[in-house]
DNA sequence: GACGCCTTTTGGTCATACCAAATTAAGTTC
DNA sequence: GAACTTAATTTGGTATGACCAAAAGGCGTC
């Protein structure tokens, strides 16, 4: 193997550091390199394939920007199988420069209000008995955490995470994973109160309520309600206009 | 500016490419560094940022995956102003990992049929006078083309694709050219047949008009048959045993 | 103004070197 | 022998300088 740029004419555009990325890549999802042990030294794979450590080193930034590895400042790379959650930290990155102005928040809240609308629905339609417990269990955290506003907002995620959970698909956590942490600056700069926190336990409740009388526009209802409200008061407190 | 790391303890773990990975992002986003224009040459960002040439590559490289700039093998990177479609694009190398098997490209496909089960019905209550022309010259375009699979596809996709645009939300145009593109590989697997494409049209055609009658119900319900006999095709094609 | 040719610029890669932090080996203490 | 300290070694981060081939720019020709 040649570890210049092939003469073959036509074929390899002139990138040796994807040659390694492939090759790292497959030991990966072989399973030869296993996941969350560090990846060998950099002078090592500069002789294993035959590059500069420049290469390696860029291969391995890729690695890393493909979630397939996991780098520290001063520390050996770490394998990371990829799953539903790398994919949407890689997102988060980019969704940063997205969210600078109103539009962008709104883009993606609503984004959210129109998931979670048809969420509780299904919910409602096909909600199972595990599913049911979990729900009422999620509610019944919320309201023990009503006078503790950060045990609150911890348990405020948590009861909207077992609606994503419902569809048994793991899309969808990792989507409510998402929007969880790319909105939390927003919500961290919201002012909390036992008395909101009350407001939206009862929204979460007459949610639950709907689903447990398996009416999906009943639960849609309740659930667009209770975000819009939760819209309202962000529009509110950081005086927007409109929107 | 002393380009080495800095002595103050505590602050700054040791990455000098950060520093001018900010930078520059700084002057995208301000506008500074136009979008499509490409970025100075890397011997000039040395110089301007007293870094080496090897910090300065690796922010490229890292600009890159975060979606700001476009790299092509032997040109100028090009400043890429962030919007919805890198978001997908950044998304989909890692994506692609996660349809290695049949779960994880049934998860995709499940979380579209999710997606457009909750677009039909959005579609069915609040479509707009312009957004019904829309959809009527889309399946005006999808019948033309059921002779000719190519041009069919592409205005299967089409079709689809006014869908996502209903809600006037510019991320659900995203996830839409997401799927489609993830999705393509598989796709293109298929046998294509103006039999086949008839039929997909005619359940466009019964979407389309269970819309203009206002009937949501009805209007999930064909997207679901639609989508399901979709499945049920790729499933038999590839003889995967269930799903 | 369009086309072909030549020079310069510039991205991709390699080789080497240095430093400081991380890792490991060695030695010491309890 | 386990736990802790310390010295030796490995290793990631960065800098420099060099080379090549492909792009970009300049130039004269038609």
């Amino acid at each position: 193997m040649d570890s210049r740029r092939s003469s073959e004419p036509g074929v390899e555009g002139g990138r040796a550091a994807d040659h390694v990325v492939a090759a790292i890549e497959a030991q990966i999802v072989s399973g030869e390199l296993e996941n969350r042990s560090p990846l060998p030294a950099e002078r090592d794979l500069m002789t294993r394939f035959g590059a500069s450590r420049t290469v390696i080193r860029e291969a391995i930034s890729k690695l890393s920007s493909l979630g397939l590895v996991e780098t520290r400042p001063r520390f050996r790379p770490v394998v990371r199988k990829p799953d539903y959650a790398t994919v949407l930290h890689a997102c988060g990155n980019v969704v940063q420069h997205l969210l600078t102005d109103r539009t962008g928040i709104k883009n993606l809240y609503d984004s959210r209000v129109f998931i979670e609308r048809a969420l509780v629905r299904e919910a409602a339609i096909s909600a199972r008995k595990e599913d049911i417990v979990d729900l009422k269990k999620a509610l019944e955290d919320n309201r023990n955490a009503i006078p503790d506003s950060v045990a609150f907002y911890r348990t405020d995620v948590a009861f909207h995470g077992v609606l994503y959970r419902i569809p048994k698909n793991p899309i969808f956590p990792a989507i409510h994973e998402g929007y969880t942490s790319w909105l939390a600056p927003q919500w961290d700069r919201m002012l909390r109160s036992p008395e909101r926190n009350e407001m939206n336990y009862l929204a979460h409740k007459s949610i639950l309520e709907a689903i447990l009388e398996r009416d999906p526009a009943a639960a849609e209802e309740a659930l667009t309600n209770h975000l819009k409200a939760a819209w309202e008061f962000v529009r509110v407190t950081f005086d927007w206009s409109e929107g």
